[in-house]
DNA sequence: TCAGCCATCCAAAGCGCTTTGGAGTGATTC
DNA sequence: GAATCACTCCAAAGCGCTTTGGATGGCTGA
């Protein structure tokens, strides 16, 4: 049943039905509720692909995910931002529209994707310090919205990010007031913009307190629970070891905590332990007590946001860019304690 | 730049331009070239949505989530699964389309999303044991495949799944071998089959082995981290505890860790541990030798089969419906281990 | 030389919807 | 009684592509 057809058999041009159905006050009351009965009995649903062509709006919103070996994108955290964006998709009559592409091809997919007409927006994920796709989008003049901040780039651009440099700060503040001095940093990949801002964080911090930065002491990896596994391993092998440990995710502290297990030491009052907490639904960090002393932030609401904040850009394309930058809250747990003296 | 655009400044019909770029015969390699370069120059790409319209397919492939507040399904395995789809979509030119729903909304989603052509096909996840979804696509005459099965469904329809009854029957087994008797299973929801399969599977082997199941022993729930926690903590405060658990995911697994851990538990000797294991990219079961002792089966791998399947069946829609089942293979790790005496 | 035949190319008809620019009808106003 | 107006409705023109059913012209073979 399309909408030749229905008009057919209502006895009315295919304008009115339209009209009828979708709500434009040029129809009676009474035509409007003889074709919604109609398209109720015979089960018309306009066709999107139609639709999509003729109002020039896909109702889609793209993510592009490069993969590759050594770089995977679809992992928790984006999971959760993915549930929390699709929540206000649907709110909106939103579809959203993942694409996978191989790291040579995304520029190539966001054209094919962004140039003409797949979607009506794009959110970037996890940009790099210099990420080459946000300039790439800005001439394309398609909408978008980068989830994060790229610190090198330019060109202005709509952003929501968390404030990563002050939070770690806080957080490792926080250790150096217990007073640690050996403090392991179990960052993410740096050559992402959060991670190396999660990094000056943590430098700013150490350096206020009078200790020198150690390069054994900073990792740099993607965030798997065996990294933060090996990791802790390593940094409690070295002849100075660490007392204290910051984690870029709550996942790669799930590995620090199995290594402090093996050793026999005590999360706390041994070795402590604080980590950057996105929140995730499944790996909450405990129910009404916290398990990890955490600089927490919900990813899922940041994904709710980004997609609130670009639909309003599409709707509104003439307004300013969108930016916003959230704080991260600082929750103590029982993670972490005072810094056991050397010489007890 | 649009076809009518670029053929008129090739002097060409759009006819011939669209056959030259769809690598269609009936166009001279010399006009071919031609076509191409301009398509290039000018940085021609064909309308998505004009073109699906057209031609009747939209290369795309739903997924429909359900969501509300008692039950999370963009979870950590489903980011897994769709990473693996997606890769597959990607090398035949899909996209993926995902869309959250509420509950009460998601029979209208399917019809809209399905029945009027946003999508070549869709994916049902985590299907119940009478999941109405089943019969609902058939009658929509949309191909779809099931991830699981729904056992009380008489229609065919297409699935993959695992044998989750076998797996959890060995794992179970595997445990009843080393002495266990109070064997705790922290299940899944059981609304849904494959946790219903999996319960079976460890009554079967319960049963087998002479031992009176114990509904003290069994938790139904979502598989979160927390969960785990708690119902060990349960399940060892009882007048007659648990000696070893069954976990239907390595993330309720962390959570019985957690708990053993604080219970100055050592698990495999103590306390033995099995679980199912997804293989979660962020969360492996180890690295070179497994942490869990645990039944695997990859979801990733799961995901990439079904897009195959599913591609295939849009192409080849005369051909029979496409089932597969999978086996889990156990795995012995160090969380298992004989039952300690009762009275050493 | 001419019919027949490829090899190329084209005009035009969709695909199913939205939206522009009226047209018709009674009721209202002066 | 003519002019105006509000209210309904409609025909037809897109949206940008694919695809059907020819048209054209050069070439072959008898």
């Amino acid at each position: 049943m399309n909408l030749r057809e229905l008009s057919e058999r209502l006895n009315l041009s295919q304008t009115t039905v339209s009209r009828a159905l979708n709500g434009y006050p040029e129809v009676s009351e009474q035509t409007r509720r003889r074709v919604t009965a109609a398209a109720k009995q015979y089960n018309y649903r306009p066709n999107v692909r139609a639709q999509t062509l003729a109002t020039g709006r896909s109702m889609a919103i793209g993510h592009i995910i490069p993969f590759s070996k050594q770089n995977e994108m679809v992992n928790i955290v984006f999971a959760d931002f993915i549930a929390g964006a699709g929540e206000v998709y649907a709110q909106h009559g939103y579809n959203m529209s993942l694409s996978l592409v191989r790291d040579e091809d995304e520029f190539s997919a966001y054209r094919g994707v962004a140039e003409k007409g797949a979607v009506d927006g794009i959110i970037v994920h996890s940009p790099a310090r210099d990420d080459p796709r946000i300039d790439f989008l800005s001439e394309l003049e398609i909408p978008f919205l980068v989830h994060g901040r790229a610190s090198e780039v330019k060109t202005p651009y709509s952003w929501l990010d968390v404030n990563n440099t002050r939070a770690i700060e806080t957080g490792t503040r926080h250790l150096l007031d217990l007073g640690h001095r050996r403090i392991g940093l179990i960052n993410g990949e740096e050559r992402m913009d959060f991670a190396q801002r999660r990094r000056e964080g943590y430098l700013a911090a150490v350096r206020q307190a009078g200790v020198a930065p150690d390069a054994d002491l900073m990792r740099s990896n993607e965030m798997s629970e065996p990294y933060g596994y090996t990791a802790t391993h390593e940094m409690l092998d070295q002849t100075d070891p660490a007392t204290a440990f910051v984690a870029s995710s709550i996942v790669s502290a799930l590995g620090i905590r199995r290594a402090l297990q093996e050793r026999g030491l005590v999360m706390g009052q041994d070795i402590s332990v604080l980590c950057f907490d996105d929140e995730i639904s499944y790996l909450p960090n405990g129910q009404t007590v916290p398990v990890f002393t955490a600089i927490r932030s919900s990813v899922r609401a940041a994904g709710r946001r980004c997609a609130e904040l670009l639909i309003d850009q599409i709707a509104r394309p003439d307004q300013e860019l969108r930016t916003e930058l959230w704080d991260a809250e600082l929750v103590i747990g029982p993670s972490t304690g005072p810094c056991p003296q050397k010489d007890a």
